[in-house]
DNA sequence: AAGTGGTCTAGACCACAAA
DNA sequence: TTGTGGTCTAGACCACTTG
């Protein structure tokens, strides 16, 4: 009995070794599963799981052909930024900076995609790492969602209550380079006019803004992952 | 008959929702199977797509749990420069910049797990979207891959001939933040210092390296997804 | 030892797109 | 209209891990 992995792998060497060459269409799942001796069931998944990859592409009647131009997907892990540290195994310290509500930036309100300019809860803090300044939290939050009763971000990070307390949210998330203005200078001690690497996430409750973030990392920080 | 993916739906809902809190054990899937009216085949396909995206952790004999502290995962595609400018509805235009074998530095050797320091393909090139500076390709190719004679990339980049020619290899990804410096002020006429996205990507296919290459994005450039 | 998820199978029907 | 992938089902057995 093959498992879909094995029958996987099986296909995947012929895509790689060019047995099935790229643009060309390839048997049906009823006669590979019978090549491959296992059952269409199987055979489906091994394929699907080819396809969500990029490998191949599937069409009912048309059949299945190997990719001509592979989209290639990367997979980054979006972590806890005390857990990002800690797996680099330094010590994670936190320091908040600012608390406090305020009118925010029109960019901030398009984000959020509140039309009315209500006050928000800006939320400023560094995160350090053996002491070193690692990321300043820029962060723009719906009070509604994070009283300041209730959520204090005096010892544990925005970061790492809104995980907790407001998880499974959907978004936006952006990758970018920005420059050190004065602000970050200041908190990451790092030349003014330095090369940040900074991530922008906006995050949603079933269309209700949550949070528009900024996350600005120190010089140097690289977002790797595998292929 | 209810999809894997209704059933998806609905479980997602109730964690989401908080009816399934973070950290809790949920039903066993015969249960569930039960309770939402369909085969624990089905029912099993539609946990297994939650857990792969790190909603749930799930254990033989342990049991299914919400996760406690989601790690949310980013899916980026990462595409042929010419597809990407031109799902901007941009016009792409491509500048081979150099072509020469060259004895590369040691930070290429040691990506491309290169011990003896043979000569490599150096390729660097410009991508322009509507005639202005898109990114740069400054690329170090193992000859073996794609010999001068065979691989002409004064008209179809690097980029893309590879994509064709070598698909489905494997390797790391690196996004950050650089300077730019000299040469990158040349070519994409930006300020010298300026704030650039790169992504450096190095490929190997069955363990041999195939190409090192460094893409450095004109200034403002993000890089974007949904979560 | 026992209970849970992981997977395989065979057969069936459906949905979509090409002919 | 027809052929392909997409999915559901019921039952079975396996593999891992916890107690």
């Amino acid at each position: 009995m093959k498992s879909w992995q094995t029958v996987r792998a099986e296909a995947l060497a012929r895509i790689r070794s060019g047995a099935w060459p790229p643009g060309e269409t390839i048997p049906r799942e009823a006669d590979l599963a019978e090549e491959f001796g296992c059952a269409r069931a199987t055979m489906n998944r091994a394929m699907q799981s080819l396809a969500d990859e990029g490998y191949l592409d599937r069409r009912r009647k048309g059949g299945t052909r190997v990719a001509a131009m592979p989209v290639r997907k990367a997979v980054f892990e979006i972590p806890v930024i005390r857990q990002q540290v800690e797996q680099r195994r330094s010590t994670h310290a936190y320091r908040l900076v600012t608390d406090r509500l305020t009118t925010p930036p029109e960019a901030v309100c398009a984000a959020l995609k509140f039309g009315s300019r209500m006050q928000l809860r800006r939320v400023t803090a560094l995160h350090l790492a053996d002491g070193k300044p690692f990321c300043v939290e820029d962060r723009w939050l719906n009070p509604a969602f994070a009283p300041p009763g209730e959520a204090d971000f005096a010892e544990v990070s925005a970061n790492e209550w809104l995980v907790r307390h407001v998880t499974y949210s959907t978004g936006t998330l952006a990758f970018y380079a920005r420059p050190a203005n004065a602000a970050l200078v200041r908190l990451l001690k790092c030349a003014h006019g330095a090369s940040l690497f900074a991530i922008d996430r906006t995050t949603f409750d079933a269309g209700t803004p949550i949070t528009s973030v900024t996350l600005t990392y120190a010089p140097g920080y690289r977002m790797e992952t595998l292929m």
